[in-house]
DNA sequence: GGAATTCTATGACATAGATCACAAAAACTC
DNA sequence: GAGTTTTTGTGATCTATGTCATAGAATTCC
């Protein structure tokens, strides 16, 4: 998959400073594109980190379709759900491109809350902002029409970029990756960006949905 | 609304133990059926847990159609969300039935988790599970009919009754609620829910889902 | 620079589920 | 226990979106 989710971020704030995470052991892990990480059904072991690069966070079902549960890029974290509840992954990390990531034994991962409660509560944070996308998304695939779920999207890269990086940094999405977080086929996104271009109501760059 | 979603809990585990919560200052709220105990939008200033009755915590859109995002039972914490992440309430709560309310300054609330690293861990725990059932729906949604949406939501309050009571308790759906919390109309849920129990799929006391 | 992928695009058609319009049964109210 | 409200039930349409087929444009890859 090419890097059009661009995430060429300004000043990065990750979710554990890497020299602290690499201080407790942390090690890094190279993965070239379309690797999987951790795969939905496992026992997780460790919390995950992105240094560089972009890494799905995906359920494929039956008929191998993708459903994209978040997009993660660098300075994020993934898979912690599953370590905080002790779960196995209800979702596949796969890197959208070669990737570079940082990881952490569980147990060491827990220690490091405890001793360092304001990263403990960064990371309730964390949950509760990744909880109120949902809400949001969930209400909007139970009630709204096409266009509504796309535009919610879509405002949400707006704002949720905000969280991770000092300068707002462009993300382009393809409609393909659009169809997969939304539910809706890649058809029906192209005539609904079409439309919603005609309005005004979205941005199109190179042929790329911008926000 | 009558109280269909029965919560007769056996052994109740509340997220934070009644007495810690009162010694630590909270206050018991009583709140009479319909009543908003907080709306969308409004910014949050306590924690909040159920003592007793039932609370539905939803989202209204403009035509007035409920999305029922969670229904909390007693032991059940809700509106935390809005606390850790300090944004405001994404959903409203409202009592399904008279109910007892524990309400906890925020600040409060802050300092006692800092104090109680193990109370703490029990939030991340919460919100991850919450957030695991919102990928699952999701999911649902995006790619599952009619049928596999209840089942789904079905199976979820199975499971989920687990971790806050001991003894597993018997939780009853109406055919409405199954509606507000899939997406789905009343007359769909009705045609899907005889055509599962034909199926011998879902099961049905006195007119009601039973799970 | 040509081949192979991946994306975007568009038309024709099918269909699950929404909507509307009722009505009966059940539950709750006083 | 008569009246009100809520829930369940069922048929007749309507429509947004899925599905399928096909093709050109843009990228990536040797």
């Amino acid at each position: 998959m090419p890097p059009t989710f661009d995430a060429h971020i300004s000043i990065i704030r990750p979710m554990i400073n890497t020299d602290t995470l690499l201080a407790w052991g942390a090690s890094h892990k190279k993965v070239s594109e379309s690797e999987i990480i951790f795969s939905e059904g496992q026992a997780p072991h460790f919390y995950f980190q992105l240094d560089s690069g972009s890494v799905r966070w995906v359920n494929i079902n039956d008929e191998g379709k993708e459903f994209i549960q978040y997009l993660i890029c660098p300075g994020e974290s993934f898979g912690e759900m599953a370590v905080f509840d002790d779960m196995p992954h209800s979702a596949s990390a796969i890197a959208n491109e070669d990737s570079v990531v940082l990881r952490l034994a569980k147990s060491t991962f827990f220690q490091l809350l405890e001793e360092e409660p304001e990263i403990h509560f960064a990371f309730s944070r964390l949950l509760s902002q990744r909880l109120r996308f949902k809400f949001l998304l969930l209400k909007e695939l139970a009630y709204a029409d096409s266009e509504h779920r796309i535009t919610t999207l879509l405002e949400y890269f707006k704002q949720s970029r905000k969280n991770i990086c000092e300068k707002s940094n462009k993300v382009m999405l393809t409609r393909q990756q659009i169809a997969k977080m939304t539910g809706l086929r890649v058809e029906t996104v192209i005539r609904s960006i079409r439309h919603l271009s005609d309005k005004g109501l979205v941005h199109i760059n190179h042929g790329k949905v911008y926000c």
